[in-house]
DNA sequence: AATTAGCAGTCTAATGCTTAGATTGCTAAT
DNA sequence: ATTAGCAATCTAAGCATTAGACTGCTAATT
């Protein structure tokens, strides 16, 4: 346990590493902090914090650099801090200014979020345990090649061509859509699947291709997100030196793992949670830290809202934004999928 | 005008710049070349090459690297390679496995491209002039919010919330999209803005909507891309010490201007094209070269596939796989639209 | 017992010097 | 026109030196 005073002394070693990015002297502290000790006794105490592993130094007579256990303690007394009214009303105009469609949303979001925190921002799409098919469509594009359209519940919208053995029209591809909705629409895949009996051959066929679509969507695991920001990982001045780090989170990225790698496996609904350098799953993000949030309709479609930077990272501000963006999306999910959504899910 | 010899110099230097990274001697070039000169001769052709632009060297006694002119020649002299039977089958292979659908395709292509040259690869939407409308569907997702969905000719989708004044029903939309589909089929957005008299406050809001999207879609100048391979940016040992070029990139490439800033304003039809450092249009790519072909059906519906590399790139390589896979393109392009390929277009 | 002043000791980062190695430029010979 | 040979040039690495920034420690102070 520490002491009130070697918490605000480590407290104050990780606010001011985090804005200069250099080694925190036993000096700076003195005038940096309100304590009123000298610098000391401000080194007397920096000894037992890096015995116990909150912070290190790079060589022997340099100041000290947090360690992740330093950022842990540093995060969890984090006074909350909210996201000023002038940026949410800004956020607010843009999210009107974007029409209806739940990609625009997802990307604003994502922009936005890495714009304002200046690190790499990623959202996930909102995901069902299994999706619900609300309409299927045929249309005919040549002789015997027609283009499957299929929408889910939450407006997700799906496409597949289709080769059928010999010539249809678009009325007869009509007339079957009509009858495979009404057959099918409102059910999840495995529902749709023990109904396939008695269909004629040209059902069958869009059935088994949109059993297959609809496997996919169930399957694919938070596959489908938005990301932006990327840039600002070459911007850090950590990086200068060690890219390794930079390159690792690139290549997480174009192997579209990084959701993977970021998304804690339990994560616990609402509220921002923050998971720090090692703390994380994966060993290529370990020096990273990760400020992510559930969003969307709990037990129904939920996403994920997440920024990934540096461990030297602004976490009360990135706390806020990413805070603050998660309740603008619960909104429009609920929307699309027209529901009421609880009070404290609504941004004030 | 350069000798025969200067150009075997001259390639050779690019050669082997290629391979090394490291600026050339007059020595390697004896021993790298079928040239039976001494390196001395070597030296004095450098001298020249160097005074008309095509050389320059680091410092004063080193060996020589390309400028943009010297990679020209060697460019504009490759022989054209053809890329192995065994890659053509394997890329074949990928292609079949992906189902119909071009999404899909198109970000095999971008994948497989950055894969195979290790550099990055672009891929851009086929668009046409003026879309076509194929088909609309109107679905309800609660009592005043609907789905509008738009087909374009060329198995196009897109989506859009409508929120109505009052509650209307699933047949009632039903019946009103049946009407707007046999009265807009197949026109563009000028023709479908002519008939718009005489609509009912329903049908003038979908319609309305519709136009925004085809609008959205005409102005869309190949902002739709498939981008891969942004990691090997930051695999080139030119960057190790200078990587405001990679970061430069990587700006570009996340304020959506890589594709304007690629593709030359004119790009002819029918074959590879080699943008070389200097030659681009944007500054920000000077660093860079830019391999690119248009792809799809001239006319019609064309889309680009690029590779963006440093000016020491593979260029035999790179060419030879950037023309495979748009001709492989070719085909699948022309299968959503319907038409035959001219026989130059195939792939052998 | 906790704090502090003061100073020696330690480490970095910058600078300059030296040297080995690579490669050219030049000259004179072929 | 080509080439051998060598001096001149430049880099990169290693080493020493120095200024500056902090700490660690000790002894004095509260």
């Amino acid at each position: 346990m520490l002491s009130p005073r070697s918490e605000t002394i480590l407290k104050s070693i990780v606010a001011q590493y985090i804005i200069r990015a250099a080694p925190v002297s036993s000096g700076s502290i003195t005038s940096g902090s309100d304590l009123n000790v000298s610098s000391a006794t401000i080194r007397n105490e920096m000894v037992r914090l890096e015995r116990e592993g909150y912070i290190t130094r790079p060589h022997h007579s340099s100041g000290s650099i947090p360690l992740d256990k330093g950022y842990r303690i540093y995060v969890d007394t984090l006074d909350d801090i909210k996201l000023p009214d002038a940026e949410q009303r800004m956020i607010n105009h843009l999210f009107h200014q974007v029409e209806g469609e739940l990609d625009g949303w997802l990307n604003l979001a994502a922009t936005l979020l890495s714009q304002m925190v200046q690190n790499v921002a990623l959202v996930t799409k909102p995901k069902t345990d299994a999706c619900h098919l609300k309409h299927l469509e045929v249309i005919s594009l040549q002789d015997s090649l027609a283009l499957l359209i299929i929408v889910f519940q939450g407006a997700k919208v799906r496409q597949q061509l289709i080769e059928f053995e010999g010539n249809i029209t678009q009325e007869e591809l009509k007339s079957i859509a009509g009858e495979l909705n009404d057959a099918f629409s409102g059910l999840t895949k495995s529902e749709i699947s023990k109904k396939t009996e008695g269909l004629s051959p040209v059902e069958k066929k869009i059935t088994e291709c949109l059993l297959k679509e609809m496997e996919a969507e169930d399957n694919r695991q938070y596959v489908e997100s938005y990301l932006d920001g990327l840039h600002y990982t070459l911007n850090q001045p950590e990086l200068t030196h060690n890219y390794g780090q930079a390159l690792n989170l690139m290549e997480l990225v174009e192997q579209r793992h990084l959701v993977k790698s970021i998304v804690p496996s339990k994560i616990e609904g609402g509220g921002v949670q923050v998971v720090i350098g090692k703390e994380n799953e994966t060993e290529s993000v370990h020096d990273y830290s990760v400020v992510i949030s559930e969003y969307g309709l709990p037990g129904e479609a939920t996403g994920t809202i997440s920024v990934v930077g540096p461990t030297r990272m602004q976490y009360a501000r990135t706390i806020a934004t990413v805070n603050y963006l998660s309740l603008v999306l619960n909104l429009l999910v609920a929307k699309l999928y027209g529901k009421e959504i609880p009070v404290e899910f609504i941004p004030d």
